[in-house]
DNA sequence: GTCTATAACTGACTATTAGTAAGTACGCAC
DNA sequence: GTGCGTACTTACTAATAGTCAGTTATAGAC
């Protein structure tokens, strides 16, 4: 990680929090090295759509807790479908958060685990869903 | 905050982690007190969907700079239109993490705050984006 | 005078995604 | 034999995201 110039190193403070600044150029490695959610095209506004969906949040929580089938997932998280389990499943997947490890048997059986990376990802979705869920009593919505 | 039982105690440590285990009976202070994400029809779900949408998501991370206009938020939120962003902030304004002030005057002139809750669920959010930002370059489909 | 730009929405409509229902093959219980 | 469970996929419907046009008043350019 000793890789960034001085320049690069101006720009990996608190990036995100800085939206408002008008960003310096970036080089070609900073370019490559990180995705900026501001940027219409950057990849990583789907992996958030990813993770942040309903769906995704839910089932990285669920899986914090240890390897489950894909079931034992459907009813943990109260009111998915198979359709749209499945199809979370796959992007988590295809993102590199989730692992699927399925047997060669039927009926199918098949787990989910989650990657380190999906470890952190779920540590933050977790700490999130965990705010809402104490804050939510307060809201004004909530009280309509 | 001194109100809980002992059993409420126990329910108040890690909730979000413990998603697989049986969740002892709650009392009706516990019930009023905290939001679950895994209830179906628990309004903490839609306070999440609010929050965790891809606008909702990139709107409070920009008003994390401090106060900004309707039309400085459309620039800065690349890519989201007037309609889902007057939406987005209706959504969260209603939350409760975000004010909205009107001046009397024409051409109209609309400033919009994070509340004090706002800013702690923007840090949560900011941390994620971050997150995200950090870790796209890493991910299989990234390399697709 | 007309035209354009600005601001911050809202309503009508279209496009896209979420969600519903049915289907698949096999083993087991009744 | 029927029904259930498993983990998806396909075809279709419902819901939401997104597009477009409209609103009011003012200032500035032509």
């Amino acid at each position: 990680m000793g890789r960034f110039s001085a320049s690069a190193k101006k720009v990996s403070g608190p990036r995100t929090g800085a939206a408002g600044r008008k960003m310096p150029a970036k080089s070609v490695a900073e370019r490559i090295q990180r995705g900026d959610l501001f940027a219409v095209s950057c990849p990583s506004r789907e992996v958030m759509k990813h993770i942040t969906s309903s769906w995704g949040v839910l089932v990285l929580i669920a899986l914090r807790d240890g390897t489950l089938r894909f079931s034992e997932l459907r009813r943990k998280v109260a009111g998915v479908s198979e359709r749209m389990l499945a199809q979370t499943l796959q992007w988590l997947e295809g993102d590199g958060l989730v692992e699927r490890h399925a047997y060669p048997v039927v009926p199918p059986h098949v787990e989910y685990t989650l990657t380190p990376m999906g470890e952190e990802a779920a540590a933050l979705v977790a700490g999130l869903g965990d705010w809402i869920e104490q804050n939510v009593t307060k809201m004004p919505s909530f009280r309509d």
